[in-house]
DNA sequence: GTCTATATACTGATAGAC
DNA sequence: GTCTATCAGTATATAGAC
């Protein structure tokens, strides 16, 4: 009985790994498409065809589309996390806050299609669509309710990033103003900064990293100028 | 001869009527669905039932979809500027950069669909495309050059509305700013609370108004309470 | 001018053979 | 577990009858 037992786990085991595998395969392709293509082209004959498989056989994986794209887009909110994160530990407020605004923007402007991945999960749940997709939508809101972290609450993490720093500075004009709002309307800012620069919108267009630094110093007053290395900002992005 | 011509003329500012009323025809149409399904859902069989039309007969007036759709997004762009204009005849800068400010968010949040028309443009022609789409974005280039306003240009015009009261205002900071520059700056950061609002993005998510209010706080200090007031604001928007 | 009919090229998703 | 074959749609766009 023993020896079944463990023969048994064994076999889970390996097909888990192997499930585990194949998801990966899968969203490489797709993460690929996305890169090269845009979202709007990601579809699963593609996927398939760039994995050497049928469209059927993706279904074994992934209940749809919607949720091979989900899974692009936490991925994605991770890698933003992870290039903010260090960030945290620069000593001074004014700095680091200025660092997590300039990385954050350089991130959405450098990685368009990531960045789209990551705001796609709140429309995607919001706007009309046909029968098969609700079907699917369903689907995915019953594997939200059972534990998935809600798109929304995520997001709202990352604006801690900047409260927490916000939290220590003041700003010029003498308003009393809670930093948490404030957090969320710097967001806004940056979020706006991004989408504008991929947009190319505005002819004489100004360079988005000029564009977080009027925001900074209205807010706070200009930097003191020389202490810092004035062009050490996050890659990408010439200020 | 000169009854000749002038039955010419008759006969083409005629047809010349007729193809305007239809073209509005179309236009009503297409809008009904933008605003009651959002843009994803225009198609020209849909705009075709809708005016009891074939498909086919709407290319004798656009060249496409998308030719509808920027044809939308013109006039949304019009439709907001108006709203905005009579803001500009309030004597006190400082009120009218608040109430331009609101008015601004308060019709991105109350016409969805509308505003992401006007943005497409400009996202529809660096996306990737199918060679009919290809085909139709060469057209449409072509009728930019013969003079159509290009979307950017018309877009950056907006952004003057803001450049011309915020150069009569100073920061609350010391620090001495370009007003084109922070005219960028402000709407960007407009943008952003209209797309983070629509998106539902933040789970405890704070209201348009108030991060408006937070950002004008910031740059240029508290307003003078009481004096004017306090809740007359653009509608559609609790702040 | 408007229609029917059709061409072409997709999409997501599923049933059932192997 | 993977496939073929297919369903049931979507789309833009055009040719030719009336």
């Amino acid at each position: 009985m023993a020896i079944v037992e463990r023969k048994d786990r064994e076999l889970h085991a390996k097909h888990a790994a192997r499930a585990h595998d194949q998801r990966e395969r899968i969203l490489d392709a797709a993460r690929r498409i996305v890169m090269r293509e845009g979202l709007a082209a990601l579809s699963m004959r593609k996927i398939a065809d760039a994995i050497g498989y049928s469209p059927a056989s993706l279904y074994l994986y992934f209940a749809g589309r919607d949720e091979i794209a989900e899974a692009l887009g936490r991925e994605g909110y991770a890698q933003l996390l992870a290039q903010l994160e260090p960030l945290t530990l620069i000593a001074d407020a004014r700095e680091r806050l200025h660092a997590l605004a300039h990385a954050y923007v350089a991130y959405g402007c450098d990685h368009p299609q990531t960045y789209e991945l990551i705001f796609m999960a709140h429309k995607a749940r919001s706007e009309h669509v046909g029968p098969a997709a609700r079907r699917q939508r369903n689907a995915l809101d019953a594997a939200d309710a059972a534990g998935a972290p809600e798109a929304g609450a995520a997001l709202a993490c990352g604006v801690q990033l900047f409260a927490a720093t916000l939290s220590v500075l003041t700003p010029a004009s003498g308003a009393r103003i809670d930093c948490a709002v404030l957090a969320q309307t710097l967001w806004a800012t940056l979020h706006g900064v991004v989408m504008l620069t991929l947009a190319r919108a505005g002819s004489q267009h100004v360079a988005p990293g000029l564009l977080i630094d009027t925001t900074l110093d209205a807010w706070f007053g200009a930097r003191a100028a020389a202490a810092t290395s004035p062009t050490a900002q996050a890659p990408g992005l010439a200020s």
